[in-house]
DNA sequence: CATTAACCGAGACGGTACGTCGTGTCTTGTT
DNA sequence: AACAAGACACGACGTACCGTCTCGGTTAATG
């Protein structure tokens, strides 16, 4: 988020403070989830004064991404195997909803994504965009293989995995059952039978 | 939520300030969103004690939720055409996700959602269950005609449209588009070709 | 600074929580000084919400002034010897002004009397006012017994006596010398002689 | 207070910078009286580091104390006029003393001089002695001439003069009469009648 | 019809967190 | 060596809400 350029003369940015900083973080949102993160705990955890978190980071919302920023990662394999790498891309993205960290920070964080388009930007960029490039690589390469036709919309087939996902974990709290994943793949190669 | 026993002698409970209480809630929602709900704020504009508001709910949530649960209704018709209720399903999700009243409300909710289990259970049973019924039944409708097998998971297709809406709508702020209900359809019900 | 008056209903001010904060301000005051008198400290001290105290006082000065205006009371006796008595009133101001607690306060009450009139009025009010009422008192006795001519500004020679208490208290920290108080009444009486 | 001699191998102090500094600290005190001068706010108006005041200044009132010393100083004339002399001091220092920028910066920094004996003493040594000695010789010259007897207290009679001006600027904010130095002489000379 | 208790408004209280400002110390690179 | 720039830990500020609590009033069923 901070690149190491040069800033003028002056102290340089302190990498410790920053680690700390990212480390309080973390186990603030293990222990308490996003809503017990509090720039105050975090400042008092990591033995940084308040100040300084005000200085690199304009809000709670973007500490807690650039700490946690490492979870957000699903990797669709490329075994040649179009069903197989589907469901394994979609068995990623519902292990990653379901872990406890993740739960633990999107629901609030969407709240706040909601209020800050910087942020939602950022987590956009920095979180949701990588998975679903990966998710929309494996798709290319089903159409390439022709298992999957030409005029597919590869944002929909990843929208569709990703949201189902998402909407039992965070809205309907539903279990995220096993087969879960066997079962949107089937629907969807069906769905687009060439 | 509140039944109309008595409870002994004494004065009862005043429907007015129940009312102006939610009404200040929903005007307060629309301008400022529910993270600008606060209980000062309702209670100041409703011109209300503020432990009126204790007394009559557990939590912000407990009151948004009461105040606006109407505006989270989609029925499906019963045309006997099942692309076309389908698609009328998912249209009226659609709708319903993207409008401004809502977008105000669930990306907050949801955030106390996760960490207020009788609060989730209030959002699901009073807004999502009623419309997740209304859509398996149009889908057992078409199994009754069999547009669909048998075996369907009516569950998992009411959360494909759910899902695919919600994300675009909170997370990936993608667009949704006019046709998307279209091509969800389409893809289920080719998906389930019998 | 506040009658005990209803204002409407609810729950009425708490005397045992304004007790403590002023009781913490006179420690904090003794202690530390004028400056090292804040809210923060006079709250953590007085076990009481910071809150409490910007309830009922707009400014630290206002804390400090009500609860030490005791400390600001001279009296000039009534002994029908003007010398006498002119002089235990200069002494009496020459021993507050050097008193260890009221210079601890003076110099900097007197920098925030500079920039909030409210303040200064009360200060003036409370402290300054009936101290010279006393005095002026007394020198109209010594009018009535012909002791000063009828036209002597009263004011004037109050402020002799407690200008230059004042000015040595607390600038060029000269010495209050015990017989300051004879000399500054012999320079007086003798300046109008009849 | 600092000289210009060499010391060592490096550069020299920068006059420049001194100047700014002390220009910056004129201006803020003229705008923002004395309580909003900051060391913060005067390196910023001057362009210059922090630390540069740091340097060369133990305090804020240090800063003030050099920019402003010019501002308080009376001279008594020599006209072979006792009245005359003594009623010129006294007007000097009530004008002084109720000019602006005297009114903005002798409360708060009087608060700095109970807490800082050295900048006490330097105030002292470089605004009060001099002003004090000025009277001081005219009281002599007084002396000399058969004015005032030979053992009058020349100290006291400046302090009177000092203290009701003092007294009714800073702390009863009382009018300063234009005839006060008059009366005042008045009292002072008759109450010496020899 | 008087009692009486539930309900309500108002708001005081101890708190937590916020975002801001200033302080004094320090470090770094430039002149 | 002096300087600008500024990072850092710290302390205090004034504000906004929170959840709990205590009042005095109103009101309506019950005794």
């Amino acid at each position: 988020m901070n690149d190491q350029t040069r800033r003028g003369p002056g102290r340089r940015r302190d990498p410790d403070a920053r680690r700390r900083i990212l480390e309080a973080t973390v186990a603030l949102v293990a222990e308490r989830g996003y809503a017990g993160v509090t720039k105050e705990g975090v400042a008092a955890r990591a033995g940084v004064g308040r100040t300084t978190i005000y200085r690199w980071w304009p809000s709670k919302g973007a500490v807690v991404l650039e700490a946690l920023r490492g979870i957000f990662e699903v990797r669709a394999p490329d075994s040649g195997d179009t069903r197989g790498d589907l469901v394994a891309y979609a068995r990623g993205v519902a292990e990653t909803l379901t872990a406890t960290t993740y739960g633990a920070i999107v629901p609030g964080l969407a709240a706040d994504l909601a209020r800050d388009s910087e942020l939602a930007a950022d987590f956009r960029r920095l979180c949701v965009a990588p998975t679903r490039a990966s998710g929309i690589q494996a798709i290319q390469r089903a159409v390439a293989r022709g298992d999957l036709p030409e005029d597919v919309d590869a944002e929909l087939i990843i929208d569709i995995i990703g949201g189902v996902v998402f909407l039992r974990t965070l809205v309907t709290h539903a279990p995220v059952e096993s087969d879960l994943a066997d079962k949107l793949v089937e629907i969807i190669l069906s769905g687009h039978r060439v």
